[in-house]
DNA sequence: CTAGAATTCGAACTATGGTTCAAATTTTGA
DNA sequence: TCAAAATTTGAACCATAGTTCGAATTCTAG
């Protein structure tokens, strides 16, 4: 993500305030995820954004180029944490039904989990052409990716033959949806729900029941170690 | 959907008069659905609706109240269909995991046939609250049947136990997210789609295969199989 | 045919929200 | 301590898009 957002850092100054000038920069993007998650991505003003990081409107544009540019990072870092995710799974010595649930569980967590803001992540029409282009890029070399299990298990007979694009496109919406129903007081807990309905997705695989399960680092604290070590 | 949508018809003229008026609404909200089909709700603008429909900005407020107005008759209209289909399915005298895979065929041809404009009735969030209320109600019926069926089917037996709400949402997730990805120029038809996905979906239940079997559900040990270890 | 109603137009109004900017304040580095 | 750089501010700018309005045109009906 770095590399997409390299910002006018060209006549850069001291290290200190370079730091400085970073660390304040990931605070406004967690300010903006938090309200982009709070209200839509529609909803969301420099304004509100400004008030809830702390700073005045005008300021936001000492940090960023624009709303587009903040809205930018928040899909970027999204895809880039799912896919670390999915390729971590593929690594996995584990069957690939066991992989394939492992990338929806996370991908559940990504959603639903406070950290991010992950719901910008579904309004990619929303970035004009030119940013969108490397976001398009990397949320079908995610698509790409879970498509590959998909396939793999159909190849080995451990998934029942089928259009592996189309379940592909099915499973990745079932999970998305979820941030359209998911309310933090609900019955349920995330781990709970990431849990049923990756499981349901893949028994629509034709695959064999979950085998009790043993293996899979589905820790919450193994998943976010993986994914960051894989951020530079 | 006309109880909603009492225009204001407060002073009718002659019957014949009336009939052209509301044949004109029909014209102009069809040619609304086509353009928020085409871009998205928040891309659509009143005067390019307005030039879809062949009349001036303007005189589309001699036809609505404005925006908010034609958005909600998309909505509801679209729900109004899902809703009939899945009270048709529920009358109909076949196997419930047939009735679930019709609910869901419906749905997705109603998401990407060319009539409706139902993509918009994902973005319920666009309409102010007074509006938004009978459209939640309605959407919440929607559900509502389509978990009824899945429920039932549980309790038969001839799916597999689990959480028939969150199982659910996840279909409708799954058939929603199609408005996201289909192009019309693809390879498959929409009909394909809609039997592929909703087989997919409804494998996922643990029901017996679609149609080359018979109601009875596997036998007994896959069943218990298939729903070992996995629930809570 | 003609008066009144219905329809249509398009320019102008307005509210919203992203963005700019010049000046004030704070921080840095010597 | 002091000058230059960095940060911060808040008001103002501006573009977009929903909406209003009065006048012009067309249609209906007696």
């Amino acid at each position: 993500m770095v590399q997409i957002l390299n910002l006018g850092s060209n006549k850069l100054a001291s290290e200190r305030v370079r730091r400085k000038y970073e660390a304040r920069q990931l605070e406004i993007l967690h300010a903006a995820a938090r309200v982009f998650r709070r209200c839509g991505l529609a909803a969301a003003g420099m304004r509100e954004i400004a008030e809830e990081a702390d700073l005045s409107p005008g300021n936001l544009y000492h940090y960023f180029s624009g709303k587009d540019e903040i809205l930018l990072f928040c899909q970027d870092r999204t895809l880039e944490h799912m896919l670390a995710a999915a390729k971590a799974a593929q690594r996995s010595a584990v069957p690939v039904a066991e992989q394939v649930r492992a990338v929806m569980r996370d991908h559940v967590h990504c959603m639903l989990d406070e950290l991010e803001g992950a719901t910008a992540h579904l309004e990619v029409e929303a970035l004009p052409e030119e940013l969108r282009k490397p976001v398009i890029k990397k949320r079908d070399a995610y698509e790409g990716a879970v498509r590959a299990l998909v396939a793999k298990g159909m190849k080995r007979g451990e998934f029942a033959p089928g259009d592996a694009s189309l379940v592909t496109r099915a499973m990745l919406g079932a999970v998305n949806w979820t941030a359209r129903w998911y309310r933090p007081d609900g019955a349920q807990s995330v781990a709970e729900i990431a849990q049923s309905l990756s499981d349901y997705l893949v028994r629509g695989l034709g695959a064999a029941a979950p085998s009790t399960r043993a293996a899979a680092p589905s820790t919450r604290s193994a998943r976010v170690a993986a994914a960051s070590g894989v951020r530079k």
